[in-house]
DNA sequence: TATCAACACGAAACCGTTTTCGTTTCATAT
DNA sequence: ATATGAAACGAAAACGGTTTCGTGTTGATA
């Protein structure tokens, strides 16, 4: 069913070497030879072997995509842009979920690592950035493969990195809150170990001490994990009074706003809610949640850039490694003032 | 840095087909030789190329997965299942979006039939559904390639099938709704070529039939696409005065309940509720919503199993094929009376 | 001492390409 | 008649493995 090159010669009676020079066009074939070999290929509809190209060429056009997840807006986001990215430039995404577990993080690269892709792009499972161990991640740039690092990053690393401004985007958002009066800000996020919500958590401390307002700790929570943990946010709320709330993703942040409706708050007029991601859940959320764009289709877009570059690229002497830092956009919407 | 067998083979000064066996721990070969050699390997990190083993088995080990989009809920679940289940057997997932588009889900697939994948796991593409031109399948199929498709399937293409009883979940539904006292029940959906927004449309009609409500052809808007087109729906709401409404995705159902909620409706005592989908949307809107679970995870990884079972299973004289299907279940919440 | 099996290993084919480097043939120039 | 060169093609190596089928050596047996 499947047409090879020898297939060709033998029918035609050639050599596989003509066959293969003549569906190149080939100077060296006569337009005789070169006329019937790919007459022949069309009719019985001759396709290379990918496999086999790879393995002469050594790349396989494939690029390694390692997240901790896919259900979450963000992260799919970004697969879209480093898909179409991709495509665009004939490479296929192989993607494999670590599930933010350190382990499957390992096996997975390592099961890429042996010839299946040409680079990987990826965020750290949070498992890796609590343990900050990133040896599997320094064997695979020591075996020459490219990496670009997205979102949940580490300097432990000399590759290339996308991420955006999260500690500007936690700051400008804080800054709105306290531009529109609000006095009581508060902060759920994660624990301190993930890139992300330290960065986030800089720029709400930030914000609030220029504007002498000053960090009150309580006012803080850090969940153990990405996962929605209700019980301890519903004790959050019970304890404290706060009049505007700044969430480090959008499912703590839609969460929270039920949890203050069924309250009996009026949002914003009582209490103005901004989260992170820009997904479904914040626009139609009741009311539209405001929040801290991350341009995931963009990142994705860049990191698949700078891997493909890398990949194509001559390999300097000089190893060169760049960070391209994304603005975030506050997407205004009826969880504040406006 | 990498390391081949013919590295191993020159500095032991054996022959690669010895390194090949020593590794593979064959009786043919020598403790001695076995265990200089596997020291070899271990020291020097020797993995074995997967590109080559590829080429020589005729096998991959990687399965295709082409599908209209990733930002969707559902999708992203099915792909989560599927990687799972794939991972845990030894295979790569491949990830190609053919965003809706019928041309790019043909060049996905040629993409990757040259050799990339041993099976494909799909769901077609709206256009695809439109135009019914399958000669892509058709081609991958007769070439031997195996396929699976789910949720977006077609009966013109002989192959495994992996679906939920649409028409059930819907009718199902709107029976909850029929059971609560809803006289007026909507159907906010899209054009009928997307195969199952047919098969929940036929449920809704059967459900109202059989109650003797009977259908009002009036209630039921049909949107040219999964997206969210506000501006019909808006109208739509202007014109009629309905009790209920079934929406074929959560996005339509949070959207309606929206503006619902901005008429000064209240939910559910006013006006129920049902999508499709269980995912955060549901979950978090306000009121949360009731929904008829399509198990994405389930089916990805029953497309998995099944797709992998035909790629490694003995070529049968007779080809036979199954199509699964799964029950949809609703899962309860506050957009409806319970 | 001749025979034979077991043992340990190597040569080579093969998977499907690409590519370099011949080699043959024939026409042209000398 | 001979040297030269281009045109057209083929042989073979290479990519990195696996696997079949030898083959040489050893020790035991008849």
């Amino acid at each position: 069913m499947k047409i090879t090159l020898k297939d060709i010669a033998r029918e035609l009676e050639v050599s596989i070497s003509t066959v293969s020079k003549a569906l190149k066009n080939s100077e060296e074939i006569s337009r005789d030879t070169k006329e019937k070999v790919q007459a022949f290929a069309k009719l019985y509809n001759y396709k290379p072997n990918n496999i086999a190209i790879s393995l002469k060429n050594k790349r396989t056009k494939n690029i390694g995509v390692v997240i901790p997840d896919i259900v979450h807006h963000f992260f799919t986001t970004v697969i879209r842009g480093i898909e179409k990215y991709a495509n665009a430039r004939g490479y296929n995404v192989i993607v494999c979920l670590s599930e933010e577990s350190f382990d499957k993080e390992v096996i997975n690269m390592e099961m890429l690592a042996n010839g299946s892709i040409d680079g990987f792009i990826m965020s750290l499972s949070s498992e890796t950035q609590q343990k900050a161990d990133y040896n599997h991640l320094k064997e695979v740039t020591e075996q020459g493969i490219p990496v670009v690092l997205f979102d949940r990053i580490t300097n432990e690393i000399d590759c290339d990195k996308v991420i955006i401004d999260d500690e500007l985007g936690a700051y400008m958002a804080t800054k709105r809150l306290i531009d529109e009066g609000r006095k009581k800000i508060a902060l759920i996020t994660t624990d301190d170990y993930l890139s992300v919500s330290k960065a986030r958590t800089m720029g709400y401390r930030k914000a609030l001490i220029e504007s002498g307002l000053g960090v009150d700790e309580s006012r803080i929570l850090k969940l153990s994990s990405m996962e929605m943990d209700e019980e301890r946010i519903k004790d959050f709320f019970e304890t404290q009074k706060v009049d505007a709330v700044l969430c480090v993703n959008e499912i703590f942040a839609v969460y929270s706003m039920r949890l203050a409706q069924e309250k009996g708050l009026k949002i914003p007029e009582d209490i103005s809610f901004i989260g992170f991601t820009d997904g479904f859940l914040s626009k139609y959320a009741y009311p539209s949640l405001t929040v801290v764009a991350q341009h995931g289709e963009k990142m994705g877009e860049i990191s698949a850039q700078m891997l493909i570059d890398k990949v194509e690229g001559e390999k300097e002497e000089e190893e060169t490694f760049q960070t391209k830092t994304l603005e975030p956009t506050l997407v205004i919407r009826d969880s504040i003032f406006h």
